[in-house]
DNA sequence: AAACCGGGGAT
DNA sequence: ATCCCAGGTTT
């Protein structure tokens, strides 16, 4: 066997963190540990996953839950189409493959949200199909170990990368392989000062000897950020002891798909109360509402590629909301809210404001 | 091929 | 402030 392939796996066995996905080769764990550690790490994925498989521990279980409340159990975890999809594909598995697991890459890479990663990680590592991982870690080791200067962001990547990684892939060990260079770039081939001294593949890494392991892996990078400011309308009204708020659905083709923030109105930047007198929303709000209450202080939510800045208001509003409602919202009672999945922006506001609803 | 899609932690 | 994380889908 190839001698880096074989240090790999005696470091992997020596200094793998214990993991709960790592106790069990069932192929349904396997997946939802593998979806939730998509641009994720381990540490923040860790709860998520012993809740999600404890509230559905089998595929059958997701394929019935609701996708509000798998965007619920997934609400702060980010990238919320990996849960829409996984429920998706839950019901794919169900429905077309009678709840039997695909058990090779190709089959697993026509489920909904199973792309060339998480394919090749599900059948190597809980049906023992030799084929090779490239995520993150595995781009970085390898660009270092071979002097591999393709950027890692380009086009021409995974070809370059995939051909390196199926060169050291041990056929007998996929599994154990592919989490093992994975496990190597987590810990010791890290992305800023790795400890190169105390480094086992030391004396076959083509960085090291060149002196590069700062310069590699290379990337383009090349992503500009959007900045965006959202004026949020907290609806407070009070009908038969009960205190209701408005929520809105957020549809295709922004960020947080499937999840519930306030009525908003944005802008590219943030405008003072009469430059929101000119807006058709704030309008229909002063119609109903005879009490309009900033919040104090502007808010910043960072995004990867947006950065937005929200202003929150309070509405006391006496009467109905004939005047401002319309198909995505819903009339939502205190009680109720926290069966909606929302953005952390939003969650966080009502956490730091719990007696919000205390004057309605 | 490029753009889009979250949130958190390390540095 | 910047980078990057066990990536995938849409345009």
């Amino acid at each position: 066997m190839n001698p880096v392939s074989a240090a790999l796996l005696i470091w992997y066995r020596k200094n793998k963190r214990v993991l709960p996905w790592r106790k069990i080769s069932d192929p349904y764990c396997i997946w939802i540990s593998e979806v939730i550690l998509q641009q994720t790490r381990v540490n923040q994925g860790i709860d998520y996953y012993m809740r999600f498989i404890e509230r559905w521990p089998d595929v059958e279980q997701l394929a019935r839950a609701s996708e509000q409340e798998v965007l619920k159990l997934w609400q702060g975890l980010g990238y919320y189409s990996r849960a829409r999809n996984m429920r998706l594909a839950a019901q794919e598995i169900v429905n077309k493959h009678n709840g039997v697991f695909p058990k090779t890459a190709i089959e697993l890479k026509k489920l909904k949200g199973i792309g060339d990663y998480t394919a090749a990680a599900i059948s190597s590592i809980a049906f023992n199909e030799p084929v090779a991982v490239i995520d993150g870690n595995v781009f970085r080791m390898l660009s270092r170990l071979f002097n591999e200067v393709t950027p890692i962001d380009s086009a021409a990547a995974r070809k370059t990368f995939l051909l390196l990684a199926e060169s050291l892939l041990d056929k007998n060990h996929p599994g154990d392989f592919n989490q093992a260079i994975m496990e190597f770039g987590a810990l010791q081939c890290v992305p800023k000062n790795p400890d190169c001294e105390n480094c086992t593949l030391q004396t076959h890494c083509m960085a090291f000897m060149l002196k590069k392991v700062d310069h590699l892996p290379v990337k383009r990078n090349n992503v500009r950020i959007r900045k965006r400011f959202l004026h949020y309308f907290v609806f407070l009204h009070k009908h038969e002891q009960q205190c209701y708020t408005l929520l809105r659905y957020r549809g295709s083709g922004d960020v947080w798909q499937g999840l519930y923030d306030f009525p908003c109105i944005e802008s590219d930047r943030i405008l003072s109360i009469s430059e929101l007198e000119k807006e058709h929303l704030f309008c229909a709000i002063k119609s109903v509402a005879p009490e309009i209450i900033p919040i104090s202080g502007i808010r910043k939510h960072i995004l990867t590629h947006q950065h937005l800045m929200a202003q929150f208001y309070i509405v006391k509003c006496n009467n109905g909301f004939e005047h401002v409602k319309n198909n995505s919202l819903s009339l939502v009672s205190q009680t109720e809210l926290g069966n909606y999945p929302m953005p952390r922006l939003i969650d966080q506001f009502l956490y730091e404001n719990e007696n919000l609803f205390d004057n309605c």
